[in-house]
DNA sequence: GGGATCTCTGTAAGCGCTTTCATCGGGTCC
DNA sequence: GGACCCGATGAAAGCGCTTACAGAGATCCC
């Protein structure tokens, strides 16, 4: 074993004759320094320990875990990530909106990044407010990075890609040189509104979402207006503009019904849609006999609802997941070209569209 | 102003040389270098102008800022970590358990990280796996953090708080040199099971959670046989063990229910409850006529189901917010001696716990 | 008018790692 | 027995910042 001495490795490191010991200090955090010094190595040995290196001799090995392990030493992340300029992590930028969508979202994408080996960051643009600076920071925490919805303007999304950022977007239009991942709103927007319309009869519509809040809703809109002019029903000429949550959607409900009521509402998710069923019972108005009303997303709720609520079923964890896959791939250089993919929805059929005569509940 | 050379800054920056000017390479990030030779200074005054540090004349400000956005100079976070010495950062550690609680607990603390200045990362513990391993990695990784319920065990905690890392734990029990952020778990207990014996003078009763699974749960089982002892109700002699989700209630009721069914079940969480009021149904018991159910929680199908179900409301945002604000002042190093802080909840009273005849619905 | 003070800026050390390159001491090979 | 190779290790540069310290002018005061 070679003799250890005071004088520093490199010698840059002047510092280091001044702090060679352990203070034994409660809360100073071990170097590789100190382990090194423990275990009677040079801290390069350390770093191959410590990364499973090849090429370290087993009772050398031995020794360095030893030290590793009485120190408690773990390595300084941010030294790590600033040597090997990588962070090992993803961020994940999502819009307020509180329900369960995008918490399931959240979820599902953690699962596959922690898979992966990543930490994760999130970040809620609430509204407005410095959105594009939090995402610039957020943006210089991690090796990848994906946005939903609302959250921040393509020309921000631009500026990351230019940066090289690998970028996903998901319920999100596509961005020149980002992922996307939707799921089918349009095609579940058809399949439902065809469903009222040709199996329900229902020959007068509405449709409540603020279209131009999201792609989802906008898309949700497209679809069904698609599915009414093919059967050869009136079409809206526009959304009845209603935000996303509950008291919202009883809210806009309530002014819809007394003024002009439609034989079925279509709402862009399941709290708009539970908000107005609460709205027209205040009204005497029975769902579905007078009223059928569907929402989007198949929350818990929607489940639990008297009467129960017809809805779409999203994959919501699939798409994070989905997400993080993709984002994995695009940090990992395993792909360039960009891909845009769409996960099917179901349509979740319960009693608050109209009855069923052949089927129970 | 000084002619720039190309003699590098620092005698050991011989690397410099090599590198001086920009590659143009797109996805190449600027450095704070390059940033200092467009503006003509050195990287000391951008790193000033950067930080908003004093003593910086207004047009060299102006010329660096210029450099900034004209090469949209974003810092290197890591690099800026390594030499802070700090993250402005914080974690988050909670169960898989998606349900909305957690997601409504993360988005109050993130609201407040945001606000001062922190990311946010988070962590699910999933079941077990690794999960020791995988926080101490995100312990390196931020500046304090805060860990729920059942995740890691005390052990991993006292490693934390011994290596010197500010921490607040939230609906579990206290440990040492960290802080505490809990919901009046047993005290809803008892006024919700006073309720149900009292006001409606139930007398058999029995409760569904596992009572080991959590500190939220077996606090609130203490409260429950506290209450039910205050009334000279028999005391059940264990918790019926159930986990946590809505089919898990529902299997465990009906087995409970076929057995030897109470007269009022008071259950660990909404989803259970749920669970549980569709066995009841499916086995013709009605509720809350024949069974009184109640949960815990108060998420959106609660007040959705039919019956509406009687439940305890907590402040899931206000815990996470608050949790985020204990932290930052642990961070800040505001205070030293650790808090533990018990937030009050409140008893939503729905039909499915008896018939209320003075109340409306 | 000359030292004291202030303002602005640059120099260089240091944060804790990773990784390239050089070195060293044995085997191996004919 | 010398040329060679190979495995194990250490020295040192470099990642991109922050900041203590020093120096250069400009300003001030008696």
């Amino acid at each position: 074993m070679k003799a250890l001495t005071e004088i520093p490795q490199a010698p840059g490191r002047i510092g280091r004759i001044g702090r060679a010991g352990r203070t034994g200090r409660a809360g100073r955090s071990d170097t590789i320094y100190e382990v090194a010094q423990q275990a009677g190595v040079s801290i390069a040995t350390v770093s191959r320990v410590m990364r499973g290196t090849a090429g370290v001799a087993p009772d050398t090995r031995e020794r360095v875990l030893r030290s590793v392990s009485d120190l408690r030493y773990t390595p300084s992340r941010s030294a790590r990530s600033l040597a090997e300029g990588r962070h090992a992590a993803s961020g994940i930028v999502f819009p307020d909106l509180s329900g369960p969508y995008f918490a399931e979202v959240v979820l599902g994408y953690e699962e596959v990044a922690a898979e992966t080996g990543r930490s994760v960051l999130i970040l809620t643009t609430h509204g407005r407010e410095a959105a594009r600076e939090r995402v610039l920071d957020l943006a210089a925490r991690v090796d990848g990075m994906v946005v939903l919805g609302r959250t921040v303007g393509d020309d921000v999304l631009a500026e990351l890609v230019s940066k090289g950022l690998p970028l996903v977007v998901l319920a999100r239009y596509p961005v020149e040189g980002a992922d996307s991942v939707n799921a089918a709103n349009e095609a579940s927007a058809y399949a439902l509104t065809t469903h009222l319309a040709r199996d329900h009869g229902h020959r007068s519509f509405a449709f409540l979402g603020d279209a131009g809040a999201s792609t989802d809703t906008s898309d949700r809109w497209r679809g069904f207006t698609q599915a009414l002019a093919d059967c050869g029903v009136p079409v809206p000429s526009a959304p009845v503009p209603c935000p996303f949550d509950e008291d919202d959607g009883r809210a806009a409900a309530e002014r819809l019904l007394v003024d002009r009521p439609p034989r079925a509402l279509v709402c862009a998710n399941d709290e708009i849609a539970l908000g107005a069923i609460t709205a027209a019972e205040a009204l005497g108005l029975r769902v579905p006999d007078d009223l059928a009303i569907t929402g989007w997303d198949d929350l818990m709720a929607a489940r639990h609802s008297r009467p129960g609520l017809t809805t779409v079923s999203q994959p919501m964890r699939a798409l994070g997941a989905l997400a993080a896959h993709r984002l994995h791939e695009r940090v990992a250089g395993d792909r360039n070209e960009p891909r845009h993919e769409v996960l099917p929805t179901q349509l979740v059929q319960r009693a608050s569209c109209g009855h069923h005569p052949e089927e129970n509940r």
